[in-house]
DNA sequence: TCACCCCAGTTGTCTAGACAACTGGGGTGT
DNA sequence: ACACCCCAGTTGTCTAGACAACTGGGGTGA
């Protein structure tokens, strides 16, 4: 804290290299769980900026999970970890990357097809529109981890089938070959049985028991852009969720 | 918007003021999707506010997802609805109610045993350490959905097993009786199959998909106070999820 | 026609204060 | 011993500005 020198010409906000600072501090175990980090007053007096910004980055902190603030004591360091984020959307490839795993693809079978009635509701298409459907077992490090079949309007990226290596990923083509960049989805999950097609795929026995996802993406702004259908093996996959602190987070980390 | 009437004497703040107005002409259709919210600067000037005040009423909006911004551009109302909230800490009562059914469950067994090795851990607590164990089958609308085991560390709330009628709520007890108010929680969720106890208890086939959740929840400042372990049935119960908007969320709405 | 510039409107960041509300500890008075 | 008050420290809310950065549209000039 002492040490830290700001960069007021920055384009990097002040808030933000201050964040960084206090995070880099909680990380390295300067500042240990359940202490009370710097105030917005001492922070505001050391490093010469307003309170308003020093506490916009202890804020951020808090909606980052790694602290907490009371009001009349103080922001305090969480005593949790886990900064992992499974908040945020993340393609298979980005997902088992932040895992530690490489990422690959096997292709099923890719082709223009007219939109289903389920898909067509999801992506909001009239039912005549067609569909660029692409079926991948999805593999990290090797193992079968899951199979996909992906959909998306096909006027939107008429050539993607292409442009796409189905065995890369998908969302990285379309953000830098098409200026789609998916910032929202929802998903649903259920638990269910491998059926033989997908026994056979993800080399399991029949029954054995799989999560089944349904996930509907969207652009900023709202329009839907992908309806994806994925089995993944139950013995390989899990999902683990951060709940809670409800409300009164302010302003994260974003500014860049 | 024009008719608002600020109350600037109420304990209640300005910006939630504000933020549950726009949120009242978002759901009644005045303000539709797609369509800009006021600007900053109207709000700040038709209801003589600050600007701060009224970014943060907007802000607000935005980590509810019910609008986003656009720098240079403006404040928009969200094409997706689905306010629903899976990122709160939610007990099965308090989820079971807010989706309208009527929750109860049944009393499995309720004892005060020695911690096992797993929930010691997640608990931290040393092995010698008791635990209060409750085992319920949690039902919905006269359909039983799992059976769930809660342990929780006994010196925390000796008396529980007296004070706790097992077919209601144990977060509003803990709540109400001991002050212990549960706001953060870890959660994995595995995909399983049920075992014959678990089949005869939730009137399934032995072998039918379930999900396997794992539960840690904290107190604020991190303290572990409860490790539960449940299995739903497949067919019962779904996850449903909203991914996204990573980062810029600003102040919700909790000022109250 | 087209590239460029400029401008009004908007959000992002920041300042320097103010008062309110709450916490925890110490002191005072009974 | 105990209740009470007061006070310093802290976060929550709010004001009234400022400049930067970006968007989109209109106008200008080549």
């Amino acid at each position: 804290m002492e040490s830290l020198n700001l960069d007021r010409h920055s384009v990097v906000p002040l808030y933000f290299q201050i964040q960084q600072h206090l995070l880099q501090d909680i990380r390295s175990g300067r500042l240990k769980a359940g202490k009370p980090l710097p105030s917005e007053e001492v922070i505001s007096k050391r490093l010469r900026v307003s309170r308003m910004t020093a506490r916009q980055a202890l804020k951020s902190l808090c909606s980052l999970g790694v602290a907490y603030s009371q009001r009349g004591k103080g922001t305090f360091v969480s005593e949790i970890k886990l900064e992992k984020n499974f908040r945020q959307v993340q393609s298979f490839t980005e997902e088992m990357e932040a895992r530690g795993s490489r990422p690959h693809s096997k292709l099923i079978s890719s082709e223009v097809v007219p939109v289903g009635e389920e898909a067509a509701l999801a992506l909001r298409l009239p039912p005549e529109e067609k569909v660029i459907r692409i079926r991948r077992v999805r593999v990290a490090d090797a193992l079968p981890m899951g199979v996909e079949t992906t959909c998306l309007p096909q006027p939107l990226c008429p050539d993607l089938l292409d442009k796409f290596d189905p065995r890369t990923s998908l969302y990285r083509t379309l953000s830098q070959g098409y200026g789609i960049h998916i910032v929202q989805a929802d998903e649903v999950v259920e638990a269910g049985l491998a059926n033989s097609e997908e026994a056979r795929l993800l080399g399991i026995s029949k029954g054995s028991p799989v999560f089944l996802f349904t996930r509907t993406s969207y652009v900023q702004g709202g329009q839907a852009v992908e309806y994806v259908k994925s089995t993944f093996r139950g013995d390989r996959y899990k999902i683990t969720n951060r709940l809670g602190q409800s409300g009164n987070d302010n302003s994260s980390g974003g500014g860049m």
